[in-house]
DNA sequence: ATAATAAGTTAGATTAATCTAACAAAAAGA
DNA sequence: TCTTTTTGTTAGATTAATCTAACTTATTAT
């Protein structure tokens, strides 16, 4: 079928299109760590197989199968993260590296014997929804952290973003999913946002305010 | 590092190695299923990293930096299969395939809390012994079935052969990793073995007598 | 011992995924 | 608008892993 680099591209693809309508080449590029001519004639070959919209100089669009396939994917990756932190006992730091191999494995009843052995779970260690099994995504809606006023008191849900050293930022501060937040202050200077939770009481910079995202309570 | 065709070169060297003393490139392009000239050219890839001794029209040999590397992607693979069987509840026919793809991710803190959840285990559900992390593989000393003679009493201990067919057919006549075996009967004339066992009493010929691997009780 | 078969090698081509260099188109800024 | 910068494309080369065809060496069998 899709080679894993196939894969990882539709994986780009998928995330990038989730952040911006109109992905680029040079984008995917970037995310993807090899040269624009590389991507270029990737997409080539994507489209080829009926997985990307593409023209000359216009953006990048994933057709329904290609964005089945990418959801996918993201599902086999996010489920090995759930399965890894839940049964295995890894910290939420240590799972990406591992689901982004894992997730190229072919046999399905692999990933199928997580899902039951998880109890079906509907979001990974990092909150983002894990796509169903035809390919569909249930996108919550959540806030973002930086978006709230003074006096809002809201859990934490899911982040926008998972890299090694943001989760390390976080468990530093002891700052896991689910907790609930109160915002004492924001600073309009520079955005910052001051917090309390679990008897801890924190200032947290507009960087990383704008990568919690949150629901009322 | 060794990129996966690499590794299961290697991996079939180790396992060709197990068997034969002198391994052909022929073996080696048959259990691979590339052509000769493909494995030719591999093997001199690998001699070039200092991974198998090798002189034109000779046969191959691990060397022993080959022979640990190999023994490490054994050990991936073999405590997957436990993994799946005894964590995930997969059957002993259905891991193979499995640990194939999943035996060449690249973090060792996986397989190492595999084996930990594990208890450390010495064997793989086939019975096969799974090389420590130092590369040592402690081969148990096994007899065949087929070298036993009427009256013997013994325990299945491994199986030299763990493809789905043969799986499936030990497992239509409850036949065990553990199994008591009794002896009953040795026909001379095709060497088939007529064995008791939990109830049960069943003819097996030469062909499947020779790859169950017993100790005696 | 010689002929036939099997095994191993060389040469040359192919495909997927990548690169750099050079150029073209589009977008942004003055 | 016109220039500069960014983005995208084309052309051509490279590397890993594969193939087939043709040839050579080794082994087996009569």
């Amino acid at each position: 079928m899709a080679s894993q680099t196939e894969e990882n591209y539709l994986k780009a693809l998928f995330h990038l299109s989730s952040e911006q309508a109109a992905v680029s080449i040079s984008a995917l590029s970037t995310v993807l760590g090899v040269s624009k001519p590389t991507a270029n004639s990737m997409i080539k070959n994507l489209k080829d197989q009926g997985l990307v919209y593409y023209e000359k100089y216009k953006p990048l669009l994933l057709t329904d199968t290609g964005k089945k396939a990418a959801a996918l994917i993201v599902r086999k990756h996010r489920l090995t993260e759930m399965y890894l932190v839940k049964k295995m006992g890894f910290g939420w730091e240590e799972v990406h590296e591992i689901a982004e191999q894992v997730e190229h494995v072919k046999v399905a009843a692999f990933f199928d014997r997580m899902d039951e052995l998880l109890g079906y779970p509907t979001e990974d260690p990092h909150g983002s929804p894990i796509p169903e099994k035809d390919g569909t995504l249930n996108q919550p809606y959540y806030k973002r952290l930086s978006d709230c006023e003074k006096g809002a008191h809201v859990k934490l849900a899911a982040l926008k973003q998972s890299s090694k050293e943001f989760l390390a930022f976080l468990d530093d501060r002891g700052l896991n999913l689910g907790a609930d937040l109160f915002v004492e202050a924001v600073e309009p200077f520079d955005g910052s946002i001051i917090v309390r939770y679990s008897n801890k009481r924190e200032s947290l910079s507009l960087k990383v305010s704008e990568k919690l995202m949150i629901e009322e309570v």
